[in-house]
DNA sequence: TAAGGTTACGGCGATCGTAACGATC
DNA sequence: GATCGTTACGATCGCCGTAACCTTA
């Protein structure tokens, strides 16, 4: 048993468990990873794979519990590596950040100033999808560490915390009925929805509100970003239910906005990252000054 | 990096950083091992040994750090190694058991041979010593499991489960004073007693018991050993207080007991492994078959 | 016939063992 | 000088790449 098996096994699942893309991912040539999976084989005394005749087609019930210690030792080589390269320059590197479109855009950019300051020689990749994705973006090792509202706290092997709580608000053009009288899920309830999609920021607190109210909106248009919703709101199609930090008075001056806190239960964001993933100690630090701006919204 | 690398780290901290021990352990050369530390060293930029000179003294911080994905490495590298062994065949193995004399002597003996029954093929190696060592046994990897009342629950890297709940006994020769009236705390404080040391079987329940009422015990002999206990009580030296399990009517027909069960809180009787240690299904078995005498002996 | 996988063989490089050397107690 | 570790060098064994071959869609 060596590294290099434990990695080919790690890249042939990547790979649909095709031996030849996955002497292509491992720069080398199709006949070598195909002699090393034998001998991997011959040494644990029974297949790893499923074959149809030749192909591998999936993984035999050994082989699947075999996959588990197989990304254990994968991500602890990994974090052997990062661990060393961390101790030797601290000061540089990447971060990989899994996001939403609400958080890249009305909540990270302070905290990621304030971490630019401190750490000028660290390069900052950020990717927005939906919440589903980001979780797995963390698995994959494609990000370090996600911030978002939703479905990561089902998670075991993700590491949760708690970075701020925030309140949906209803927008809408100057003038319109809402903008006058007291505000509630029932006036709410006459007028065209526009809000997030679901599985995204927020969605689920609205849901849960209306149920218990035994109310229902008409939804009619779900995106997942607060801008594209703003901009259909200033179309007039409907009112926009986003959350209160994608207000902004100067830029969205021809709309009115009205909190929502006493109607819809508060959502929160969360930072999350893979509990057996070493963070160097920069990720660290910036997971710090995302929770410092955190409790600074909530203050 | 690779699995070799891995595994001289492991044996270096077992051989006290000594790399000729460290050869000899894994069957190559000094020069070998030597040039293999270097090669990784190298390759991760710094080192990870503090030295004195040449010679290894210690670890670094990195080191230290880097210690805990080796044992990571190591430990999924071994159960893959166990699960595949398992997979080919589950009727043969070795356990090791570790545990206590009184466990072994009193408990053990009716599970071990119902297992026995079900899996011949298996070789069972029982290993005394006190609570303390059966956790370092489970750790070093001499022992897959370990059953005992004491110290198991405060680590975080095993497992434990609850097997049976005991109760202490006095034992005193026939026409002992104790062996008539009422029985209490305060008329067992007027003879001198002998029981388990500290840290072992159920000692600790004693020492709670006695600190509750306010009382001391001339404890002048302790133990390891019920029937050491036992020999001592049969000379005349004072009262015994022993698991309720070590009195057997027909051996010990010449003492008397009394149960404690009123006046010493319950002692648990556990069982325990490494969290992130593969059992293969006969160990698994095995652990199904004490709890099912555990029960047992509860009811 | 293209795509995926295996087998055979020659070459190269990683790693080992021998052996001589250096340092420390 | 005994113990411990490093360095130099030749030999070996493992692993790769080339290439021919097999099988199935």
């Amino acid at each position: 048993m060596n590294l290099n098996q434990i990695e080919l096994l790690r890249v042939l699942q990547e790979t649909d468990f095709n031996l030849s893309k996955a002497a292509e991912k491992m720069c080398v040539v199709q006949s070598a990873v195909s002699r090393q999976l034998q001998m991997f084989e011959v040494e644990l005394g029974a297949p790893l794979f499923e074959r149809n005749g030749k192909k591998l087609i999936g993984l035999t019930l050994l082989g699947k519990r075999i996959m588990q210690e197989v990304a254990t030792i994968n991500q602890a080589k990994q974090n052997i590596q990062t661990i060393a390269a961390d101790f030797m320059d601290s000061e540089h590197g990447t971060i990989h950040i899994a996001t939403t479109h609400a958080q890249a855009k009305y909540f990270l950019p302070a905290p990621i100033q304030r971490f630019r300051e401190k750490y000028p020689g660290v390069r900052i990749y950020m990717q927005q999808s939906s919440p589903e994705h980001l979780i797995d973006q963390l698995h994959q090792h494609k990000a370090d560490v996600a911030i978002c509202t939703e479905k990561v706290q089902e998670d075991t092997e993700l590491v949760t915390k708690d970075c701020y709580e925030w309140h949906h608000a209803a927008v809408m053009p100057h003038g319109h009925p809402l903008c006058e009288g007291e505000m509630s899920l029932q006036r709410l309830a006459n007028y065209p929805i526009l809000t997030y999609s679901f599985g995204f920021t927020g969605r689920s607190a609205i849901e849960s509100a209306l149920q218990k109210a035994g109310l229902e909106l008409d939804v009619f248009l779900s995106a997942a970003d607060s801008d594209v919703i703003k901009t259909y709101v200033r179309a007039g199609l409907g009112v926009g239910l986003i959350t209160g930090m994608a207000y902004d008075a100067d830029v969205d001056s021809d709309l009115t906005a009205r909190s929502l806190a006493d109607f819809i239960p508060s959502s929160k964001a969360k930072i999350a990252y893979l509990r057996n993933n070493y963070l160097p100690s920069y990720v660290q630090h910036f997971i710090a000054e995302l929770l410092a701006a955190g409790k600074n919204v909530n203050a």
